[in-house]
DNA sequence: GTAGTTACCTAATGATCGTAGGTAGCTTGA
DNA sequence: TCAAGCTACCTACGATCATTAGGTAACTAC
């Protein structure tokens, strides 16, 4: 029988693709063997769990978008910046459903430490460098601006905005806009 | 055999308070069942599934919330209603994390139509109508509220929050105060 | 007290996760 | 080139779960 050429990497990769499918909480450990033409017992060479799985999806979509964010930020500052931040999160979102929704998954403190949360802080902290705050006040503006950003995104994902005037996006511009006169103001 | 006393409501409220303790996810028709020393398959005459199961769930927890805010809110404008609005919907996730997450559950629209939802939205906007808003702008503010409020406890209660300085309640204040200012200068 | 309803049961099917232990294919070293 | 070992994948199994079909026992109402 021919080997699959599996590995913790291709599994974790082809379950971001299958969670952008069919949803991150529908992801299996028996889907995702099928979708290499597999058993299932297999992919526990490679991944210690259903949930070690789950958790390398989270890793992997969280560098991607670090990734893409990064670039998106490069050579900006203070709105610009702000806003592709913004908009990088979003779009990448839109995108990439399963990913994002593999994303609000909480890691226990150790894996959390090692991910690319922490590089989502500093790209926030840099673009926040901008504007006028002290330590603590910047604080604040990372989680006001996470904040924004996740509850927006899973709001308008879930549906929340797509049955009332005006867009959602038409809202998204106005938002980010208000958040940087709120920076500016602080 | 004596008869359990089932109910669709019943078993909601257990289901919620299930939920609360083990989490929403790890909520199951059998765990329920053994709650009740019952057998699976007599919650089957009550709920049509395990998802008709946990939607209930979420409409117990968004009318929960919507009373429970509608109280906190009344006779207060402006700031303080806001501030009202605020902290009644993050204690309320604090206190009923597993309410909280099925909150975050999205309904089809019919059933999104006929459940409190609607309410929260009202009650947003007639603290808003303090504010000198037009009709847009106002949507636009809903949804920046929305989204802060869904976004920061959601962040919070996965510990996002609790290994950095300032608090976590700290934030909260100055974020909730911010908003105020950004609609008082919108 | 009997008829009818209904609350709960037994039994079965099929999906899921996960473990233990076996075999076939690849790789490396003599 | 061939043998030895590693490892990728397998079969087989036990547990938990959701769900359906069809039966029985307990209430309710006349």
């Amino acid at each position: 029988m021919a080997r699959a050429g599996l590995s913790a990497d291709r599994l974790a990769l082809a379950g971001a693709d299958l969670a952008d499918q069919i949803g991150f909480e529908n992801v299996s450990v028996a889907k995702l063997a099928r979708h290499f033409n597999v058993k299932p017992a297999s992919l526990y060479s490679h991944v210690e769990s259903s949930a070690d799985l789950k958790t390398r999806i989270t890793l992997l979509a969280l560098t991607e978008l670090a990734d893409s964010t990064a670039e998106a930020v490069a050579g900006r500052s203070g709105e610009p910046a702000l806003t592709a931040l913004g908009n990088s999160f979003r779009n990448y979102a839109h995108a990439h459903p399963g990913r994002f929704a593999a994303m609000q998954r909480q890691l226990d403190p150790q894996t959390a430490a090692q991910s690319a949360g922490p590089r989502h802080v500093r790209l926030m902290r840099a673009i926040l460098d901008g504007y006028q705050l002290n330590e603590a006040d910047q604080t604040h503006a990372i989680r006001l601006i996470g904040s924004v950003l996740r509850g927006y995104v899973s709001l308008e994902l879930s549906g929340s905005f797509s049955h009332s005037e005006p867009s959602s996006g038409e809202s998204w511009k106005h938002i980010v806009h208000g958040l940087n006169v709120l920076l500016e103001n602080w």
